[in-house]
DNA sequence: CGCTTTTGACCAGCGC
DNA sequence: GCGCTGGTCAAAAGCG
């Protein structure tokens, strides 16, 4: 995993490792139309870093798609996107835990997830059963990056080490368990981070447009 | 009035 | 076992 990496590499080479190695990466450019944004994002988004090295370990199985395996729609989508999948067809439960500690120096590493409340205790197993997940970055002034779907915010942390507290959103449909977690790069806040875990059982919430995209994407993706 | 956001507290997991 | 940290809850506040 990121155990390779060297204390010495800046923390923006530290993550794209991660991200490369285990999560998914899109890098957007700013002649992509809005259709094109994976996800159905509509945002106008900024240039993203020069795509990264695909880089990938031996430890898990792992899925490399390339521009033309992408739906019609994907057209503007660059080459780059790697997604790595455990034997069980999940991701790596430290996938998502690297990509949100990325900001962490040194070794300091924390592969763990929360769970705070009793009833908590009780789902507790299914939380073990890895959710489908995936974390991309995206240059934008707006932190939360419209995504076709609607989520309710609930709560905020402030992750060591960095100025930018982390937002958790929620999906608002009902029985729909899908969250994501969106935060600003430390060393570049105007980078967002945003994570995904789990699958929509529903298709996006806005106009007809928009949803097509998004659902499409949706089934390709979870 | 209903929905969303804010925020402090609580809890679990991990490292030492 | 303890302390640290991240994830979540839930009450209160804010907003349309």
């Amino acid at each position: 995993m990121a155990s390779g990496a060297s204390l010495n590499q800046s923390l923006f080479e530290e993550q794209e490792m991660i991200m490369s190695s285990q999560l998914g990466i899109f890098p957007f450019h700013t002649n992509m139309a809005s259709s094109n944004f994976p996800l159905g994002f509509n945002q106008p988004l900024k240039t993203l870093s020069p795509p990264s090295p695909l880089t990938t370990l031996s430890d898990h199985s792992t899925l490399t798609k390339q521009k033309e395996d992408f739906p019609p729609h994907f057209s503007g989508l660059p080459q780059l996107l790697s997604l790595q999948r455990s034997a069980s067809n999940h991701w790596a439960w430290g996938g998502l835990s690297d990509c949100m500690s990325m900001k962490r120096g040194g070794g300091e590493d924390h592969h763990h997830l929360g769970v705070a409340a009793v009833k908590m205790k009780k789902i507790k197993a299914r939380r073990k059963v890895r959710e489908p997940r995936f974390c991309f970055k995206t240059m934008s002034d707006v932190d939360v990056l419209d995504d076709g779907y609607k989520w309710r915010k609930y709560g905020q942390k402030v992750v060591k080490n960095t100025q930018h507290p982390r937002s958790y959103y929620r999906c608002t449909q009902d029985n729909c368990r899908v969250k994501k977690r969106v935060e600003r790069l430390a060393d570049d806040p105007r980078m967002v981070i945003t994570s995904y875990e789990g699958r929509h059982i529903h298709s996006p919430s806005h106009d007809e447009e928009d949803s097509q995209g998004a659902s499409q994407l949706g089934n390709f993706f979870w």
